[in-house]
DNA sequence: GTCTTTTCGTAACGACCACTACACAAACAG
DNA sequence: CTGTTTGTGTAGTGGTCGTTACGAAAAGAC
């Protein structure tokens, strides 16, 4: 049942226009990226903004989450496919470095960049709590990896887990600065070879030998197809 | 010889007003510091400042210049210092770990996180180029530190040197979003575990085990006769 | 058709932005 | 003292910020 509106019909897509929003916060960030700057690329002004979408921060905040399930849904989809912490992290390190460089959209990760510099403090703290329960769903599969007898018992899984989100972070700012898919493939394989030795029987298809010199093909894991 | 001004003189210390203005420019960010924010915090007039500092854009170009020099210069003393590369880089990211949480002043970097978010172009690549600069430094000394046979020849020292300058920035953003000192350390050493083994005979007691639960105390390197 | 509802574009609002004109104050030169 | 030089505080400049009042336009309901 097709139950159509009463009044004048809105004259633009409003899912189009959010992504554009998305894409203009994603490269420029929250508080540079002016009313204006969306109007103009989301081809509305901004009274139809307003009505749309409420105030430039709730916008934002929609786009955030919008972006969290559709761009940055890969990390969780690599934690719910992957049989093993390591092979969880390793493919969320090894899949960002392809989605921080794919083109046609932004370079790196708006979570992870679009608030650093932001004098709205609830914006930038709600994407600190974000990256932060990011890191403790990292730190809690690291602790199941080594109830589970993946990683040595004496594992620190907060430390481990920090060192994960800081070269994920590390490689969002450097594929901002110009760092090719290539370049940061090697990162998430110079992070993944610090990782303890897989225990025997465990993991076997993830590398027990160091990968020093090249970034490697992607590691032949479970099938998973990687969308949006 | 004190060679007395001619007209009035100033009512404000330059330095400490610099200092002032680092300080706010460093917790803040370049765009989000407006000129009424410096001078608040640098206790001066707004014509005060122009006169003395030039535009907001020049007095960040020198706040950058003398924290280079000043909370910045320990990356260069330790590529000086240190005879090796893995010692250099390590002590580097050990530092770092201690200044990004350092009390007295904001946490992280300010070249890293400064100008993340910009709408000024020119102050984002000022300062993207000097972390380029850096990465560069890093190649460089990890290379001739491969010649030198304390790397393995295969050795990638540009994805190494992008890996470390990939770690530095996680931390400082780690730094940022609450980590401990503690945290930092341990982030540092499991990026610094991840490096090649020793050459034996050369930089001997660098972990060729792998430290993977605390971060350890500073090793004690050889002071292996090699000029850097 | 008229009434109601919703969206549209225009054109503004006050607040803040980086920046400066101007007159006064405080030093030295003579 | 007078004249020159330089810094200071007040009070503004034009511009952009996020946001909104208002009336015309476009749809269904009747």
């Amino acid at each position: 049942m097709v139950t159509r509106q009463r009044g004048r019909p809105r004259s633009f897509d409003r899912l189009t226009a959010l992504e554009q929003a998305t894409m203009a916060f994603w490269e420029h960030g929250y508080e540079t990226t002016s009313v204006a700057d969306l109007t103009r690329v989301m081809g509305i002004s901004a009274p139809s903004l307003y009505s749309a979408f409420g105030d430039k921060r709730t916008l934002f905040e929609e786009v955030v989450e919008t972006y969290a399930g559709s761009y940055g849904s890969y990390g969780n989809r690599a934690f719910t496919e992957e049989p093993t912490a390591r092979a969880a992290i390793g493919r969320l390190l090894r899949e960002s470095a392809e989605l921080y460089t794919e083109p046609g959209h932004p370079r790196g990760c708006l979570m992870i960049s679009a608030a650093v510099n932001c004098s709205t403090p609830e914006v930038e703290e709600a994407l600190r709590a974000r990256r932060e329960a990011n890191l403790t769903s990292f730190e809690d599969r690291i602790r199941r990896g080594i109830e589970a007898g993946e990683l040595p018992p004496g594992t620190d899984a907060r430390a481990l887990a920090r060192f994960s989100g800081a070269v994920l972070q590390g490689m969002s700012q450097q594929a901002r600065d110009g760092a090719t898919r290539e370049d940061l493939a090697a990162v998430a394989e110079w992070a993944m070879s610090s990782w303890p030795a897989a225990t025997p029987g465990q993991d076997a298809a993830e590398a027990p030998e160091r990968a020093h010199a090249q970034a490697r093909e992607k590691a032949p894991e479970t099938p998973a197809g990687r969308g949006a």
